[in-house]
DNA sequence: GTTGTGACATAAAAATTCTTTATGTTTGTG
DNA sequence: CACAAACATAAAGAATTTTTATGTCACAAC
């Protein structure tokens, strides 16, 4: 990759006049001939008509016009110069930005980013993680993973994860309040119940309950929180009962530290999709490609 | 004169992409095709290695380095802008730079450059006075008026005022301490002495009494002063007698505040002369004719 | 499903700019 | 007087920029 400071014309030009006060020095510097030097300030003296150098033959000196110009040529040569280093350095390392929820993020992305990171150590991904997901395909990222259903996103959206739930809690928690051997049992346990602004996308304990059945309103002994992290934090503090979204809570489930304690309530046109940009890059396509193979 | 921009090259057009996100109306608003911008966007991603914007249907953003370099560059086509109607409107009135002592500055220059003015109202002259004039003609001035003798200057010098010199003070100070009917009067009134660096180019009471064959050291009464100016104030205040050079004591001896007392002692060879930058602007040249015609 | 519109991209030709080469002028120095 | 150095000009050649012509794609309207 060239590191050839960019051409900007005249500028560069009238910026090494001024500044070593010879057209012949200046050309040198710049690797041109001196009356190509003197035709590029002339022009300028031209278009401004104003004279920018008094010429001698002892070298050439700004006139004030040529000083204030000068004053404000030199400053944008070296922001450009900058700017141009900036740029090249910040797109050597081409980061993935990925929107998504704050559950999502937390219990199904990062490891797997992590582990990403293993096989790709120079990948740079920036995970930008929001409550509220309204915009999410307007943000300027690389790649979204938004909850939904299929009509919720453009034919290009593709299944991560479908939506597939099953109630958890620690051993603990289980033999303090379970057994839990028939869905009713369930109403009469508190609840970690996931607060979201607007109707939830997510599905609910009262739909839970419902797919088997029961009628159960909000209880007083029922918790409400405002992201799926601190619910499965007071899940493992054994305040309740939490809906568990497989993909989400499989590293708990894994460990013990969490037990699934009821049937499986799945909706498969419902679940976390992956929306890619239009215009990726490489590493984009190669990290995406590399979640969905790992699923 | 054109008041048209700069022509800057792809700063511009970049620029106006950035802002507007869309090519074509930049292409538009540069009265450039469309292409033409396509082209030169290209051109600088090339030499970059790096993607500037994310086009779309939709029209074009930028990305994260173009983001970077938008800023850079736009901030540079701001004072680029700025200082070229800077330059313009600076130069519209070419200003005159004379560079002289506050003496002549004072008493000779300025109540003719008054004169000149009334006639010309729109030049614009600077009298830039100094006490070491040592680099006088090194000073990047479209004038010179110094004091010396012929072959202190280059021979594109011409003279303005010989050196002419008479014993002047108040008509109060002759009445105490006058009359001055002999050269040898002056030995026992307060003199003052105008106090230069290093020998001085200006006669001075001393060689002006030798000339009449009177040799007089500094009196305890005697002042002396480090400006023309102070000598002429100090003169009026009645303090002592001054030498007065013909041309810098003119208004005051027409006035009648100050009164020639003693003969005149001429150098013909020494004087005020007029030093002119070999570049000198149209104005220049008709303030410098003015002034000599005038004398 | 078809058609029209708008934004960006590409290729080739034409126009314009930029650079070099050759040479001239002026000033300063030895 | 000769030479060197700095800047200027003209002309030829090279390179860049712009326009014209056309293509591709996405989106909206019918």
């Amino acid at each position: 990759m060239s590191q050839r400071p960019l051409d900007i014309g005249w500028l560069r030009i009238f910026e090494a006049a001024g500044r070593l006060g010879s057209l012949t020095r200046a050309a040198h510097e710049l690797g041109l001939t001196q009356p190509a030097v003197t035709y590029q300030i002339k022009r300028v003296e031209e278009q401004l008509g104003v004279s920018l150098l008094r010429r001698s033959q002892g070298g050439s000196r700004l006139t004030d016009a040529g000083e204030i110009l000068f004053q404000a040529v030199q400053s944008s040569v070296e922001s450009i110069d900058k700017a141009t280093h900036d740029t090249r350095r910040t797109s050597k390392v081409p980061a993935v930005r990925i929107f998504t929820d704050f559950g999502f993020a937390a219990f199904w992305l990062m490891p797997r980013v992590t582990d990403f990171r293993r096989l790709h150590p120079e990948a740079e991904v920036h995970i930008v993680a929001s409550q509220g997901l309204e915009d999410a395909l307007e943000r300027d990222t690389d790649a979204a993973m938004l909850f939904g259903a299929r009509e919720d996103f453009p034919d290009t959206a593709r299944l991560l994860i479908p939506e597939c739930v099953v109630p958890v809690c620690t051993p603990g928690f289980l033999e303090r309040f379970g057994p839990f051997n028939d869905p009713a049992d369930f109403a009469s346990a508190p609840l970690l119940h996931l607060e979201t602004t607007g109707k939830s996308r997510w599905l609910t304990w009262a739909t839970w309950l419902a797919a088997f059945g029961v009628t159960r309103p909000r209880a007083q002994g029922d918790l409400g929180l405002n992201t799926y992290g601190f619910i499965i934090q007071a899940a493992l503090a054994e305040q309740g009962l939490a809906l568990g979204w497989r993909g989400l809570v499989d590293h708990h489930l894994d460990l013990g530290s969490l037990v699934a304690v009821g049937p499986e309530v799945t909706r498969k046109d419902r679940g976390y999709w992956l929306v890619p940009s239009p215009t990726a890059s490489s590493t984009t396509s190669t990290l995406l490609d590399w979640l969905i193979n790992e699923t």
